[in-house]
DNA sequence: TCTCGCACTTT
DNA sequence: CAAAGTGCGAG
């Protein structure tokens, strides 16, 4: 249980002292970056920052919402179930952001990346370490259905991601986020900029990054621990079927069972059994390696940013491992975010579009509408800034497609030079045009995606395929953020300045299956910058 | 472990 | 009313 808090280890961060921002109620997340003189955030300060970041993506602020909540299930371990048909998540991700600029346009999107290298097994009432993670998917992102949308529509109110489902389906058709059971992952948020004068695909494209470390899960296809079980009943209205408190269960139960069992909801009865308190929770943290205190989080490399958040995709690059942890001087507390401003565009004329191809077959997806895109996977904001073109201008879809939703591909593999380039393409809602070329993307052992830029040079050094954002971290960055305050600030690191290394992982070869790139028209690959931080260039 | 159909719920 | 999201439990 509780006991610290998660059990995947997750749950300490160091407290950075970055920010700290006002905790109290409500967490923001804050990010800012760390420039070096970077005034925290003050209100007052964050307004200021705008010579250093005129896209003023630093003082986007981004709040986790239901964060009690969150943190209820990180505290117990959250398990998030992934089916052949996508299940929804629970808590539904979903957050108030502050600090846009009301007449620019933003595209939010969502991505989840491997939290450590490791897989998982939930025995003797706790999660402990079975092995080494498989590789990665292709990560896909899924984009917000109102996206591209104005500042002023973003801060009007919550933002939620609740369409958003996962699978473990690897030919998924339905641009589902496709993660593998067992394995511990992270959600990401980024907002990128979208304004006129750079679509998706200019060099100048800003992009922030926000985690929120009480969001981390492991992915399972049933769940494993009864107390997970019992708060997704207890939470969630369309499980109130199975809430026992009352005799009306019991009776139902026993109409169902039919038979003589004795009536009481399994779950309920779990519960008590089990209730002596979920051991692993820091067993399990153990596990992942993390001692508890480990963890920097991250360590900053200049000092300015402490765990950006593409660390996290990213391996953390050398810095990294830095285990202890102390954090240093900016880092933040909980959650972090990142920002960048621009990418280069060096579109490395790798990347694959892979093309394959195929058929959807899917029929298409009901769902509103799933698109997928290629893009580097992880890497996620220093993909951004490739993002295709969405209208940004406005784009005609934005609005009516509201459901829609559009998903990326990490496509390419990312290596070094390629993944430089990253290209995005966007899929409008359109039905014809969509047509996913492949839908399914063609399982590949490795994954696709890289992250960083740099990432991939780095990766290499780090090697390791995992990227996971535990491993090299000294695991999990997260675990640090989170026990303190945990969610709501972030770090905001300039991109450039994160040199991080990404994680890489697995490269994905080539000859796999690239993602898909469909493309149609419509969407646009952006083009592939390279992220001016990447690297330590 | 994972998949499937079920009864129940919300939307 | 219909569609869709839930966990359950047998297979």
């Amino acid at each position: 249980m509780a006991n610290g808090g998660d059990q995947f280890g997750l749950a300490d961060r160091p407290n950075s002292d970055c920010l700290d921002s006002p905790k109290e109620n409500k967490q923001e997340n804050l990010s800012f970056t760390l420039k070096p003189a970077a005034s925290p955030q003050t209100v007052s300060s964050q307004v200021a920052a705008s010579a250093a970041d005129p896209d003023g993506m630093e003082r986007i602020k981004v709040i986790l919402h239901d964060r009690e909540l969150w943190t209820k299930f990180d505290e117990v371990g959250t398990e998030m179930i992934i089916t052949k048909a996508g299940r929804r998540m629970f808590p539904c991700y979903k957050v108030k952001v502050t600090g846009l600029n009301p007449k620019t346009k933003y595209i939010l999107l969502m991505d989840i990346v491997p939290g450590d290298d490791h897989r998982y097994k939930f025995a003797d009432n706790k999660w402990s370490v079975t092995g080494k993670a498989e590789p990665a998917m292709p990560g896909r992102l899924y984009v917000h259905p109102d996206s591209p949308a104005t500042g002023a529509h973003w801060s009007r109110q919550l933002v939620s991601f609740q369409k958003l489902k996962l699978t473990n389906n690897h030919l998924d058709p339905f641009g589902h986020i496709i993660l593998n059971s067992m394995h511990k992952y992270q959600p990401r948020l980024h907002i990128v900029k979208a304004d006129e004068n750079n679509g998706f695909g200019s060099k100048n494209t800003a992009f922030c990054t926000h985690v929120f470390p009480e969001t981390t899960f492991i992915a399972v296809t049933s769940y494993q621990n009864h107390k997970i079980t019992q708060l997704k009943i207890e939470n969630n209205p369309f499980a109130k079927g199975f809430r026992g408190s009352d005799d009306n269960e019991l009776h139902r139960m026993a109409k169902l069972q039919g038979k003589d069992y004795p009536v009481v909801p399994r779950s309920t009865v779990r519960q008590k059994a089990c209730s002596a308190g979920s051991p692993f929770s820091r067993d399990t943290r153990g596990l992942q390696g993390s001692p508890d205190d480990v963890v920097s989080p991250f360590s900053c490399e200049s000092g300015l940013n402490c765990g950006s958040p593409q660390e996290l995709l990213s391996a953390p690059p050398v810095h990294y491992t830095h285990p202890h942890p102390h954090l240093q001087p900016g880092q933040q507390p909980q959650g972090y975010s990142y920002s960048k401003r621009k990418a280069e565009e060096n579109c490395s004329p790798r990347n694959h579009q892979h093309p394959y191809k195929k058929p959807f077959t899917g029929g298409s997806p009901s769902e509103e509408d799933s698109y997928y895109h290629p893009s580097s996977y992880p890497p996620p904001p220093p993909g951004l800034s490739n993002l295709p073109t969405i209208g940004l201008t406005d784009s005609p879809y934005s609005s009516d497609m509201g459901q829609r939703q559009a998903c990326m591909f990490a496509g390419s593999e990312p290596r070094i030079d390629e993944f430089n380039c990253t290209s995005w393409s966007y899929t409008r809602p359109l039905p014809t045009a969509m047509t996913p070329v492949e839908p399914y993307p063609p399982y590949t052992p490795h994954p696709p995606y890289s992250s960083s830029p740099q990432g991939s040079r780095l990766s290499a050094l780090a090697h390791q395929s995992s990227p996971s954002l535990g491993e090299h971290i000294p695991h999990d960055p997260y675990q640090s953020q989170s026990s303190g305050p945990r969610s709501q600030s972030f770090q905001s690191v300039p991109s450039r300045q994160l040199g991080s290394p990404l994680r890489e992982y697995p490269r994905y070869k080539p000859n796999l299956s690239p993602p898909l790139y469909h493309t149609l028209d419509t969407h646009t690959h952006i083009r592939c910058g390279v992220p001016e931080w990447s690297g330590a260039s």
